[in-house]
DNA sequence: TGGGATTTGTTCGTATGTATT
DNA sequence: GAATACATACGAACAAATCCC
């Protein structure tokens, strides 16, 4: 049983480490990302890294200065601001297509989902920030709708860029319960009231944020990177 | 007076000029985009117009099969509902902020646009399309929030994308009108009245469209798309 | 079915541009 | 301020896959 291998192409997977590491915070705004030695870090050529990075500026995630490299994208307080708020308006989407009828399966994903928040509270502190962000994009992605999913994707990803950016080292972005109160109101199947969850939600967790002014420094990003590369060099 | 020389790399003026030509619908869903072909249209080696591909391919005006080349994208027409309804409330933001107070500027630039579109009302139909859809990139423009810039910018492409693949060959997109009717309403500073007119219009954007089924044919796309490449390779 | 032609995926070398001493 | 070191931008060529007859 094959575990049916999706046709990703090498540089896709880079991305997702890439976004991976971005959302973990292994990877800090400001970061720069030179091609040869992130190829030599994944095992392959410069051109599939500059496809990943070329892909990763499109998605706002990485900042491409012309001939200087590629960083890690650095928003501003600003921009920050209008991610939430842009966000805030597209899940409301979502959470009206779920709250719309709410499948057993969609309630048995969501709530497996949760568990895993669980287990990994105790563990190490970005794991928990990743799922935290990937809840949001777990509800795009059982709306069915690609346009959906892809929105939020990338927005929730911008959003987590800007809490490593801007959020006081531990604070505690994850609320697990405020999930569990989300899903809750998914399955009452009262829109107005899922939603104004869903937007309360996600106004306390950039409010948790904006605190820490922005610090760049500490560069060994080589082996912060390691865990995520191992898994694309395997793949082959 | 140098014209300030934008720093625009080959590809993004490749990017923008293929962008116009589906707007314009003279790229239309379906059509293979060959590397080679386009390449030499457009004066530059296939890296560049790979890289372009690759950038439209994000933003999902372009589907890139693997190993099978380029294609303009089909989107279906659950996608293409989805993306107006996307499309309706991210714009619910750009209204709201310059309903907020409409500057001298402002007002000027989206007069300045309407009054293209009535002198283009008279031209070829394929530019008055395009107009069209920029009034709605530029009141995201004019937001001054990049974010909101460029998630309208996209998704107006893509909805301008299904269009071309939905609406009925002579089908009044325009809505001239409607657009005066935004913007007096963005002048009386009613933000609840703005959103609700330009809602409308967009509903009525898209329900004026989905009569046509999709036909895919005739394929003579290099001619059609001599006038956005000659822009590019005179840029040099 | 098979083979040739066409098109894409990838690598690598050179040129160009930027930062640094 | 000039020269050096470094990193990226671009293009030509090779290899692999697909398409078409």
């Amino acid at each position: 049983m094959v575990p049916r291998q999706p046709p990703k192409s090498r540089s896709e997977l880079i991305c997702v480490a890439l976004r991976s590491a971005i959302l973990e915070r292994a990877l800090q705004p400001g970061m720069k990302l030179p091609e040869d030695s992130l190829g030599e870090r994944f095992g392959t050529s410069r051109t599939i890294v500059r496809q990943a990075l070329e892909r990763l500026a499109a998605e706002g995630l990485v900042e491409l200065r012309h001939n200087r490299g590629a960083a890690v994208a650095m928003p501003s307080l600003e921009e920050a601001q209008d991610l939430f708020e842009l966000r805030a308006q597209i899940e409301d989407l979502v959470i009206m297509r779920l709250a719309a009828g709410l499948t057993a399966e969609q309630e048995a994903a969501l709530e497996a989902h949760i568990a895993r928040e669980e287990e990994a509270q105790s563990g190490p502190e970005p794991i928990s920030i990743r799922l935290a962000t990937e809840f949001h994009i777990l509800m795009a992605d059982l709306t069915g709708s690609p346009v959906l999913a892809r929105y939020v994707n990338e927005v929730a990803y911008r959003c987590g860029l800007t809490l490593s950016q801007f959020a006081r080292p531990h604070s505690t972005v994850c609320g697990i319960q405020e999930h569990r109160d989300i899903l809750a109101a998914l399955k009452s199947g009262d829109v107005v009231r899922a939603q104004d969850i869903a937007r309360t939600h996600l106004e306390a967790v950039s409010a948790r944020a904006q605190f820490k002014g922005a610090e760049i420094n500490g560069y060994s990003y080589l082996d912060a990177l390691e865990p995520y590369a191992s898994g694309v060099r395997n793949s082959g």
